[in-house]
DNA sequence: TTTTTATATTACGTTAACGTAATATATATT
DNA sequence: AATATATATTACGTTAACGTAATATAAAAA
């Protein structure tokens, strides 16, 4: 069932300067199993869904996420062929990083409180100076 | 001007088992300058504020945060004593903090609501085999 | 065909954030 | 005084996540 969309393929070095990140970190990431882009030859070939992972990663990392995280992150999105039971590990596993998620909103909200108050009294000694 | 109020004091092994992190941790931050704990001879001495600042780097390491950004981030806690232009650097530095976590905060609601999609299309999947 | 240029492959180095003994020192207990 | 217990101080080890050459290989250009 080959989608009928036209697909685009990028090269490492292309994702490189597109995504901000080193050749040496794709190439590290697939290495630890977080990307597995085809081969021509010995280059690199990525889909458009291999980069949607790589952007998955970086928003992850981004969030304290380590690789090993987020990989079990991405195998979540690999769900389509899966059978019942890795379905209900699958859920399992959704649900503790929903809950994982919320807790950090939490916390970002008690740490961006701090920082308001802080910012007043900063603009308050400024006032008064 | 000592408040009157009663202060407790801590050692390191105290806040330890309170709050779950290893005495190891505990002078290593330290050693980093995130804390300054009194000694009594060679044991140290922690009072309630260097608790509470041991409090924030556990909420600051679990959002992502390197030592050395939560030590920063520690010192805009100590702008009391600080001259203006100092106050203005601080003003700056909790600026980019508040942009930093409100990014967060954003990239958050984005997984929350990617994970979403992904727990109902599991729970469709188990209803239907 | 020789030379570039692009991509890849070892492989050793680095930083952060501790872990893990092993040892020292001081206070408390017997 | 001798032993036990609590805290501290080196100091070497470890894992993650790459950085940084140095070298290889293959395709493209001269």
């Amino acid at each position: 069932m080959e989608s009928s969309k036209k697909e685009r393929f990028y090269t490492v070095p292309e994702l490189s300067r597109e995504l901000g990140l080193t050749e040496r970190a794709i190439r590290f990431y697939e290495s630890k199993g977080l990307l597995a882009p085809k081969r021509a030859g010995n280059t690199r070939i990525f889909s458009y869904k291999d980069r949607a992972r790589l952007i998955i990663i970086m928003r992850a990392k981004k969030l304290g996420f380590s690789l090993n995280g987020i990989k079990s992150y991405l195998d979540l999105y690999d769900v389509d062929s899966n059978n019942r039971k890795q379905t209900e590990l699958g859920l399992n596993a959704v649900d503790e990083r929903i809950n994982f998620l919320e807790e950090q909103r939490d916390e970002i909200k008690i740490l961006l409180a701090d920082l308001n108050e802080i910012k007043h009294a900063l603009v308050r000694t400024l006032n008064n100076g």
